[in-house]
DNA sequence: GGGTACATGTAATCAGTTACATGATTTA
DNA sequence: TAAATCATGTAACTGATTACATGTACCC
């Protein structure tokens, strides 16, 4: 069973499933939509065909309910906890990936009219504003202290970390837009002038 | 040619054909290594692959060269520049995707031994330091105020803008694996007086 | 008891990725 | 002229996305 066959989907389950103990596909869903899924999405229909693929690997194992919904419910097995200590200690040098489709946007806007790249900069900040001030809503109403205690993290930590990230990300968004709409009101006034 | 088909990816394609003109998509992929390729990875083979595509539909035309390196030069047509318009008015609701297998790694650092967490964030700190060094250098390196002429947006000022964007994010993550590391330390120390 | 939202899955398609392969230019 | 690098492409695979489909629990 190399490990070389496995994809940041199958950590985000071992890892999720290592945490929480017997998990439904739809409990991942749950989990991921409360947290990382806020900026890197993992549609439900992954969240069901991964785990299958990892107890073909030998790093899960299900049991399915026999009445009611029929869940099927995923366990860790020592060598799915082994593979995921592994890719703990192996240093991740895959650069991040910040694919945001306003962005692209704006890089062709001068394709457009004369007023495209500021439509989308209008267009773009509210929604930013937005996501930021949930995020910060968010971290208003997160843990008290106690989640700090000698290196146990709680899944409550590790929400905060994913608002944290949020909150600073939505903070660049921010100022980047703020910047583009000043460009374009600078432009304007020049333009006015000549 | 209902436009719904078409990705990121062919807007890309046709937003730089548009703006310089008849491509190779050799000629693409030094664009987007230059400019938004730092942050959003297309794949050579895309860009080799994508073209032939927007021929089907209409939306480009290729003329092959007969001697040499026998290159697929691609050209935009007005059904082609009329999407991209089309695009370029739709405002684009969806959401940034930011994929950080750092900040994967970190999420599960609970899963790992005691130092897990402290190794990962000494790991990711120097990598969104120097990223960050590289941007601002370049980011000095750029064109002077020419570039800001009455709306019209050179290649120049689109490169400009995916590096102040590419700043700003290295700026946030540097702030948030700095705040990993104190955590750590605050962490080790209120454990040394237990 | 009817509607609505929650929950659970499967199948087909397609985009993205990896791997392979080779020709053309430049430089030592 | 040999090596290295730049440039150009194709093919196979696989992971991700979309669409479909249905069952269950809750609420009015």
């Amino acid at each position: 069973m190399s490990t070389d066959q496995l994809s940041s989907t199958s950590y985000l389950v071992l890892g999720l499933i290592a945490r929480e103990g017997a998990s439904t596909p739809y409990d991942l869903k749950r989990h991921v939509a409360a947290t990382i899924g806020n900026f890197w999405s993992f549609p439900h229909a992954l969240l069901y065909k991964e785990p299958p693929r990892l107890v073909d690997l030998g790093l899960l194992t299900e049991v399915r309910e026999l009445d009611g919904r029929r869940r099927r419910l995923f366990t860790i097995t020592s060598a799915g906890a082994g593979a995921l200590q592994a890719w703990l200690e192996r240093p991740s040098w895959e650069a991040t990936e910040l694919r945001d489709p306003g962005l692209l946007q704006l890089f062709f806007a001068d394709q457009g009219s004369s007023d495209t790249q500021g439509d989308i900069a209008r267009e773009q900040l509210p929604i930013h504003r937005a996501k930021l001030s949930a995020y910060e809503t968010e971290e208003q109403l997160g843990p008290g202290p106690e989640g700090a205690r000698s290196g146990h993290l709680t899944l409550e930590h590790w929400r905060g970390q994913t608002v944290r990230m949020g909150v600073l990300y939505e903070r660049a968004a921010v100022e980047f837009w703020e910047g583009v709409t000043a460009d374009v009101a600078a432009g304007e006034a020049a333009a006015a002038l000549a």
